[in-house]
Formats: C-alpha cells, sequence, structure tokens
DNA sequence: TGACAGGTACATG
DNA sequence: CATGTACCTGTC
C-alpha cells in the first residue's frame, strides 16, 4: 500500500506557470482546434502532438499536469508563448472601432503550433460543414484508427482508403482526405518540404492537392505551418468585408500577423450570432 | 421541407 | 479569368 502511494507520487508531475493574454475556453472556441475537451471549470483535456496534457486556468495562472521539461519544449510552444499578444492588440487602430471590439472580445485567443497533418486532415474536414459536425467527424476518425484516441497518421489512413473512411461520415470530404494520405505516404508530397517553405510558395504547393482550395490552403499554412501573416476568407470573413468594410480592409497596417487580426474577426463573427 | 454549415472541383462564357 | 452549380451529411 505504501509502496503504491510513494510510486504514484513520483509519477505525478505538475507545472504551473504565469501566462498572460491566454484563455483556453476562447482558444478551444476559436475554431483553429477541434480537440479540446472540458473537463470541469476551468480544466481541460487536450490530446496534441501525440501527447495528453490536462490543464487547469485560474486567470493568469495554468497548472499543467506534466514536468517543467515537457512544458518548455512541448507545450510553450504549442501555446507560442514567444509571441507578445499585447504588443499587437496595442496595434490595432481605435479608430476602427469594429476591430477594436473584436479584439477586445477574442482577448486570451493566441495561434497555436499544432501539427501539420493533423490540421490538414481536420480543414479539409471543416469545408462547408459546421464546428460540432467537424468536431464530431475528427472524433470518430481517432477513436477508430488509433488505440489511445490520437490523431491516426497518415499511413493508417492511406491504408484504410476511401472504403475504410467511408463509415465515419465524412461526405465527400472522404476521397480528399484518402487521396492525399496516399500522396504523403509516397512521398510525392512531403510534409518535412513544405515546413521548409515561405508562405507563397508552402500555399501554391497546398493548392495542388486534391480537395485543397485557396481557404483550406490559407487555414494550413495559419494553423499548420504558423505563417502568420495568412488571412483566410471564409463565408464570416467575407461577409465582416462587405458589410464594415466596404472601402476596404486596411492589410497593409497589420502586416506581418494578419493571421491573429483574421482570428480576433472570425470569432467575433462566429460567436455572435 | 429545405436551407445552412469556416469550400472545392469542374463546367461554362 | 469570372461566374454558376453539384456535392455528403447532420441539424434546425
Amino acid at each position: 500500500m505504501l509502496y503504491c502511494k510513494k510510486r504514484k507520487e513520483r509519477d505525478f508531475f505538475v507545472y504551473t506557470v504565469t501566462i498572460n493574454d491566454m484563455d483556453l475556453k476562447q482558444i478551444a472556441d476559436s475554431g483553429q482546434c477541434f480537440r479540446f475537451k472540458n473537463l470541469e471549470n476551468d480544466k481541460w483535456g487536450i490530446k496534441a502532438l501525440n501527447k495528453y496534457v490536462e490543464i487547469s486556468q485560474q486567470n493568469t495562472s495554468f497548472t499543467f499536469s506534466c514536468d517543467k521539461e515537457e512544458f518548455l519544449e512541448v507545450w510553450s510552444s504549442y501555446f507560442d508563448l514567444a509571441t507578445d499578444y499585447a504588443a499587437i492588440k496595442e496595434s490595432v487602430d481605435r479608430q476602427d472601432t469594429y476591430l477594436t471590439a473584436a479584439m477586445e472580445y477574442g482577448a486570451g485567443i493566441r495561434l497555436l503550433n499544432q501539427d501539420l497533418w493533423e490540421i490538414l486532415v481536420s480543414f479539409i474536414i471543416s469545408q462547408n460543414n459546421n464546428i460540432p459536425r467537424i468536431k464530431k467527424s475528427i472524433e470518430l476518425l481517432c477513436e477508430k484508427f488509433d488505440p489511445d484516441g490520437q490523431f491516426p497518421q497518415a499511413p493508417i489512413l492511406a491504408e484504410a482508403g476511401e472504403e475504410g473512411l467511408k463509415e465515419l461520415g465524412l461526405g465527400y470530404r472522404d476521397k480528399y482526405i484518402a487521396a492525399l494520405a496516399k500522396v504523403v505516404c509516397d512521398g510525392s508530397f512531403n510534409l518535412d518540404d513544405l515546413k521548409s517553405m515561405d508562405y507563397d510558395g508552402a500555399h501554391e504547393s497546398l493548392m495542388k492537392q486534391f480537395g485543397i482550395g485557396k481557404k483550406v490552403a490559407d487555414c494550413v499554412c495559419l494553423f499548420g505551418l504558423h505563417h502568420i501573416d495568412a488571412f483566410p476568407v471564409d463565408t464570416h470573413i467575407k461577409k465582416i468585408l462587405n458589410e464594415h468594410y466596404p472601402y476596404g480592409f486596411c492589410y497593409e497596417k497589420y502586416k506581418g500577423y494578419l493571421g491573429i487580426i483574421q482570428q480576433y474577426l472570425f470569432f467575433y463573427d462566429l460567436k455572435r450570432i
């Protein structure tokens, strides 16, 4: 009995750290990730990067269920902690009342550094789709193809093929995913090469893939490759640009981090319906 | 019942 | 190159 208790204590690590401009619920609802699970108030379970971590949040105090080393090596980068979001918020033109409101409404959103393959598949699923169904599809995909419920790697989905994916109810998107898994596995579409390209090169390369158009390519650049200047234009952003910026949006002003601005605008419209 | 959802491929002018 | 349309499927 005593032995078990000690063992449990020895294996149980937590690391508590102060982080500004981060809100897990805001991030979970922001539409960039689909696998944050709310365990209880202010406590989240996150499966990502083939790992699992639980995080409790009290304002700016975060307790991670891992040791300091894993926090520094994995989650610090995942949550984009090197980026100064206060400075970005400060840079927003206060004359632009819509963007200012959107930025304040989206306080705590950060642009995660997620796994490229997971982002590719997730945003193919996202096309012409709604968020609850996207989440459901991804959950089914993980359950069916990975014993630990982690995101299935390309070879597994390539082997499953369109037939194996059919029963998940992905609709016409299953053939896009099967095709992508295939070219990733046979090496004709190399994800490491993609990571070494600049934004324009990566976007062009992505657009050549079956099932990936301009919008999904931009999402992959932004969420999977951390080209934070990417500005995906979807139905929400299109609507915002038409209704609030009929004379044009000032892209130049926010060059270098347009993707973060896009997230504020997108989130504001998404949540306020 | 039919439109809608973080679009894309494909066919036309 | 710009516009139009079919497309899987769950939900309201």
